[in-house]
Order: C-alpha cells, then sequence, then structure tokens
DNA sequence: ATGTGC
C-alpha cells in the first residue's frame, strides 16, 4: 500500500527544511527538520516509515519528521503524525510504540559541584543501590491489584499521594502529572501484574539516570526562570512504563491487527491501526492513557528514591523539579489545518510536545519561557535543555527528544568493546554503574548521533531555543 | 523498549 517502489527523494525548502509531496498512497506530505548531515543518515525504512504515515486514514496537515528520526517500530523514532478526531482519523498503537510514555523528567540541586566532584564514586554507588535498573531489576516496592489500578487512573499524583514527592513536582510535569481518561479496565490483567515489581525501577536500553553539571547557558533570562545556573548540578531520569506499557502495547498492536476495518488494509503489520471512533480505537486510547500515567508515577517514584539518597549524602540539599515531559504518546490536541481549527488525535513518537510562549494549552508556569524541552544525549554526552519557540508551529508544536541512534543495536555490537567503553567513560570522568557492560555496549556514543548538531539544527529551524547544556558526571544504566 | 523470538 505505501509507496515504497517509487523513488522518494525529499526536497529541499529552505535551510533545514525538507519536504516530501505525496506520490501514490500518501494522503499529506512529510515536513523534515534536519540537516543536510541529519538527512543523509536517514536511511530509507525512515523514509518509507514517514511516507506509510502520511497515507493512513485521517491524517491531518503533514507528517512530521524530526533531526533525531531513525527508524522504528510502524513510525520512525521522531516522527509526529495528527489524526482527525471523527469518523475518518485513527489511532494506531504501532505508532505509539513500546514504551508508552517514556519521557525525562530534570531535577536541580543546590549541592556545589566540587562536593559532587569529591564524592563521585560513594553517589554513583549509593545511587546504584537505591535505583533498581536492567532487564530484571526489580522494585523495592511491592504494589497489590488496587494500588496498581489507582496508579493507572492518577499516575505522579498517586506518588505524591503516598509520600513520594511534593505538589510542587507535579505543577513541574507535564498534564500536571496525571493523564485524564484513563481506564484500568481497558488494561489487560497480564499488563496489569506486571507493575507489581516495577514501580521505581529504571529499566534497560537507552534508560538512565544521570548525575549532570550545567556546562553553559545559552538563554540567562529562560534559564533564570528554570532555576538553572552555570555548574549547577542536575539530575535526569530517563524512563518509561516499563512492562505494563510493553504489555498494553504488545495487547493492543495484536487486537489491531486481527479488527482491521473492512477495506482498510494496514500499510504494515507494525502500524496496524483502530478507527478513534470504534470500540477498539477508543479503549487502546484510555489504556495507552494508563500507560502514560504508569509512567509518570514510575518517574516520580526514582525521583523519589534520588532524592532520599541525596539527603542521606548531603542532609542539607534542596532538590526541585524543573520538568517531566514524555516523547511517546498520543494526544488530544487543537490545532489549525488549512485556516480551520480542527481536533486531532497526535501520535509523538520519540518527539516532545513544544509548547510556545502565548499558546493556549501551555500553563502559566512557563508562559514567560515556552514550555521546557528535555533532549536526552547517549551515554557519555550531553543533554540540552531547551524550551519551545514560536516556530513550533511548523512542527505541530513539536520538537525532538534526543540524539537520535545512528546505528542499530546489533551494529553497535559488533563495533564496539564493553571494555574499551567501560575505559574510555571513565577517562573522560564519567562514574558508570550498570548491570549489563554487554548491554552497554549497545548504547555507546558511536551508535548515536552528535546531540549538539541535532540540538544546533532544532534550534536553527525555529522550533526550540537554547536554554542549557548539560555534562554527565555519574551514570547509572540498566 | 521488553519476565528479548512463534
Amino acid at each position: 500500500m505505501s509507496p515504497r517502489n517509487q523513488n522518494i527523494r525529499p526536497v529541499r525548502k529552505a535551510e533545514n527544511r525538507w519536504r516530501i509531496y505525496p506520490v501514490g498512497t500518501m494522503r499529506v506530505p512529510v515536513d523534515i527538520f534536519a540537516s543536510e548531515a541529519l538527512i543523509s543518515v536517514m536511511d530509507t525504512e525512515t523514509i518509507h516509515q514517514l511516507t506509510t504515515a502520511a497515507s493512513l486514514p485521517g491524517v491531518a496537515g503533514s507528517v512530521i519528521c524530526m533531526p533525531d528520526a531513525h527508524s522504528g517500530y510502524g513510525f520512525p523514532i521522531g516522527c509526529v503524525a495528527g489524526f482527525c478526531a471523527g469518523k475518518e482519523g485513527i489511532i494506531s498503537a504501532g505508532g505509539v510504540g513500546y514504551d508508552i510514555g517514556c519521557g525525562v523528567r530534570t531535577l536541580l540541586t543546590d549541592i556545589p559541584a566540587a562536593e559532587v566532584y569529591a564524592r563521585r564514586g560513594e553517589i554513583a554507588d549509593a545511587l546504584f543501590r537505591a535505583i533498581p535498573a536492567g532487564l530484571k531489576g526489580s522494585s523495592h516496592l511491592s504494589l497489590n491489584a488496587e494500588e496498581i489500578k489507582q496508579i493507572l487512573h492518577e499516575g505522579a499524583a498517586w506518588a505524591v499521594r503516598n509520600g513520594m514527592g511534593e505538589k510542587e513536582d507535579l505543577w513541574h510535569t507535564e498534564e500536571n502529572g496525571c493523564v485524564a481518561g484513563a481506564d484500568a479496565a481497558q488494561v489487560s490483567t497480564e499488563a496489569r501484574q506486571r507493575l507489581t515489581g516495577q514501580l521505581g525501577t529504571l529499566g534497560s536500553g537507552n534508560h538512565y539516570l544521570e548525575i549532570q553539571i550545567v556546562d553553559s547557558i545559552h538563554d540567562t533570562a529562560a534559564a533564570a526562570h528554570f532555576g538553572l545556573a552555570e555548574n549547577q548540578i542536575a539530575i535526569s531520569i530517563h524512563s518509561g512504563s516499563r512492562g505494563t506499557g510493553h504489555q498494553i502495547a504488545t495487547d493492543y498492536i495484536k487486537a489491531m491487527q486481527n479488527a482491521l476495518p473492512d477495506g482498510h488494509p494496514a500499510p504494515d503489520p507494525s502500524l496496524a491501526y483502530a478507527p478513534l471512533t470504534s470500540d477498539l480505537g477508543r479503549r487502546y486510547l484510555a489504556a495507552m492513557k494508563a500507560g502514560r500515567n504508569c509512567a509518570l508515577a514510575n518517574r516520580q517514584t526514582i525521583a523519589h528514591m534520588v532524592r532520599k539518597t541525596f539527603l542521606r549524602l548531603f542532609p542539607s540539599c534542596r532538590i526541585t523539579q524543573l520538568y517531566d515531559v514524555s516523547h511517546n504518546t498520543c494526544n488530544e490536541e487543537h490545532h489549525v489545518i488549512e485556516g480551520q481549527s480542527r481536533r486531532l488525535f497526535v501520535h509523538r513518537k520519540g518527539a516532545t510536545r513544544a509548547l510556545p510562549s502565548g499558546h493556549a494549552a501551555l500553563g502559566p508556569l512557563f508562559d514567560a519561557t515556552g514550555q521546557p524541552v528535555l533532549v536526552g544525549g547517549s551515554m557519555g554526552t550531553a543533554s540540552w535543555i531547551l524550551c519551545a519557540a514560536r516556530g513550533a508551529e511548523a512542527s505541530m508544536y513539536s520538537a525532538n527528544h534526543g540524539a537520535g541512534r545512528l546505528l542499530s543495536r546489533a551494529q553497535a555490537r559488533k563495533r564496539q568493546q564493553p571494555r574499551s567503553l567501560m575505559d574510555a567513560l571513565k577517562h573522560a570522568g564519567i562514574s558508570v554503574r550498570t548491570h549489563s557492560p554487554q548491554l552497554l555496549a549497545e548504547e555507546a556514543p558511536l551508535a548515536y548521533k552528535d546531540v549538539d548538531h541535532v540540538t544546533d539544527t532544532a534550534c536553527a529551524t525555529g522550533i526550540a531555543r537554547k536554554v542549557a547544556r548539560l555534562r554527565p558526571l555519574i551514570c547509572i544504566k540498566g
């Protein structure tokens, strides 16, 4: 169904802007935000997945591709696609992906950098003990069925209600820490049970807990508003919905593959979809929201354990939350399409929402700066804190989520010896703790794009502005 | 991403 065999070439529209005009089954164009260098490393599979997304029923405006995009399951990672609410629109479980609600939370501390440098090994060991990580990392908390149901409905607010955080944390979290409309009844028993021993665990893959230092400030006013200063110590948590979100995705991808509407063959089994108005579509929406809440509660719980660990080591320290934002979501939003305000269901996979100052959906807390955008780098490289800018109107109010993979996990394993990576990180002054040096190699810097170039590109297009660059000092990995 | 594939 998708125009795979046609010779598709993005047309250069402006500096760092490219467009794929509709051909074959494509209903809308694809708008790519990338430099020449970044577009040259996007493989044919990524381009194919973008044009496939642009071929789905009810797709609105254009499909957006971020500078960090690479191929994924169904949609590429780094893709934004909105679908009209109502009869013609669809929702796709593969479009959101397996790690529902995966995102980044950044906390700010008042601990002098010199003290962190002096006690780096001790801090790394304490965090590694306190925060379960890796595929088998199991939680210190054990949850019963009622608690799991509450978490799926309440998100981070559940953790705060149970003494794991402050209400200020929720103000500094997307959706105030709770996605409305979640329904645990649409989440299978198996998916719910998988949370039993997993709340407050980091997971594996590119998930991490990093202690970082603010390396440079690029927007003094926004940095002051965010509470950021040069040489400040920050904490970033990159994690998701663990087994629960994965199981929700598995369940609904299967169900959508088995229940495709008549006359609407899926372009690809990984991109099976359901009409938004169908029972299955509505059920997935409610289950996906529960998955987002699971991820929000997970990061809130991890943040609480990190705070407890730091308070033991630095009893007088103060740790506040800058922001928490997910980058694997489907969200109901209003967008202006061809001059008309439309209600859309916007899938963001490996892309964050980016509301500029003055946008009606942005709360008062960040109206002066625009919504914070947390860009996680690869292990051992920098992260960026950006704020959404006016140009985000052209990206359906979205920005990039990271550096983006350059090599597949298998390719990375071939090119990176685990031992030499550990040595290189140590040499770079980064204290790494991991349960699996083998999996660590898959996350080696050589497997990722240059986060500074990706960030430069995103900001050059006007979708976001640089606020601060963060450099890792301690990294806890699965 | 994932109690790692059907």
